[in-house]
DNA sequence: CGTTAATTTGACGGGAATCAAGGGGAGTGG
DNA sequence: CCACTCCCCTTGATTCCCGTCAAATTAACG
């Protein structure tokens, strides 16, 4: 991975699109803060759980899993993050998750030291990493109650109605990650995945062009179905 | 705990235990932040999801629930709230989760916006704030993988040792909550939560006074049952 | 075009939910 | 002081959703 910064330091240019979001206006006066461009092939490692936490990663394009795993290899991933999210910011040293590419991806690394030095500087940046942190929160919260308490249609209505939003506000979602992934992200098997995407083809709230291509064709029906928390 | 360090500028005497951790350096150097005292019945709310976030918390005595429910009432606790602990702190303006008293419990409150005043004029107040925001992520993706990935024994399990770490480091748990907020915490029934224990006492792992009073008796073995985290 | 991975679909089983009933402890009022 | 009541907890019987095991189909890739 040093070798990977060494040679892309170079090139500067960023390509891919970048979502809207907070993390856009992180570095607003720091132009100091320019990032390394980083490429990682499929499934290949971006950090291990519990290695230290020196760098902070934007996806440029791609995407990006980061996950836990139990001793006997169950695994549960927290969160997937698109084109303009930022990942890999902790409080503590040390990384709590492992960061792999769900694809072929690019990033932008930044040194931790380095944004905390900002951060130091600037009320308006540490405000706004905090406010990042806290939204990270939000969405883990939100995850606690669809894996507690929600059943495998609800949750995979839930989770398409989330990608549809993230990925193309409106038309097709193209989906980077396999049904393995989307089931270690809902805490089900990759059989009922598959199953419940089946069924909801079948009643017509979505439409697949190929496995990973799928139109939502009812978003009030999905909705519906996904049950939102009440207040949202 | 500099809220504690408030309470006790004028009321000496703080009963019941303050647990250590990071939200204990919070306000030092801002004695000016002296919190109001206030009480609440068993099942009482504190604030309600979607209110204004005007106020943060912090427990003296008894135990707080903060919960999501779903439309058809299915109920996902995201966390218990024990003496020394705060929380209601979100980087929303409202709430996304209700607080209700466990018990009969006492809390200190304190203006968010003047805390927001205290972290705008001291960086290192700043650091605090954002350092506990991401240490109850970091909780909540361990609460991830519990939720999405453990058997109902090694939720229990899970959920006993926690609570033997952060009530009583040693000797019986005085569990302040029901089965049903167990079950709603850990994603089961208030049934399965029951059986379970009955079957850790049944090994031998946990002993029962009374339903409320556990004491574990073979921490090793719970451990091991509750299957931690690889890295942990 | 062959090889391998990903996905789908079926059959079956099991772990936890649901339904139901019985006990026990704390608080209350007679 | 004791009976009564209301929860809370435990335990049993049964159901069912989803996991497991298995195989066929499709897609991806060199």
């Amino acid at each position: 991975m040093l070798l990977q910064t060494a040679t892309t330091i170079r090139n500067q240019h960023v390509k891919g699109p970048v979502a809207a979001g907070p993390e856009n206006f992180l570095f607003a006066g720091c132009p100091e803060l320019i990032g390394a461009r980083l490429s990682y092939r499929r499934d290949e490692e971006i950090y291990g759980e519990a290695e230290e936490a020196e760098f902070v990663y934007k996806v440029v394009s791609g995407a990006v899993r980061t996950y836990k795993v139990l001793n006997d290899g169950r695994r549960q991933i927290g969160a997937f993050h698109l084109p303009g999210d930022l990942f890999g910011f902790e409080s503590s040293t040390t990384h709590k998750l492992t960061a792999e590419a769900v694809t072929e991806t690019v990033v932008l690394v930044f040194k931790r030291r380095t944004l905390e030095y900002f951060a130091t500087r600037n009320v308006e940046v540490a405000r706004q990493l905090w406010t990042l942190t806290a939204c990270s929160l939000d969405q883990a919260m939100e995850r606690l109650l669809l894996l507690g308490r929600k059943t495998a249609a609800e949750k995979v209505a839930t989770f398409l109605l989330e990608m549809d939003q993230r990925m193309h506000p409106t038309g097709a979602i193209s989906l980077p990650m396999t049904r393995r992934d989307i089931a270690d992200y809902l805490g089900l098997t990759l059989e009922t995945v598959s199953r419940t995407i089946s069924q909801l083809q079948a009643e017509g709230m979505v439409a697949l062009s190929s496995a990973r291509q799928i139109t939502v064709q009812r978003r009030s029906k999905l909705r519906e179905l996904g049950s939102e928390d009440v207040y949202q």
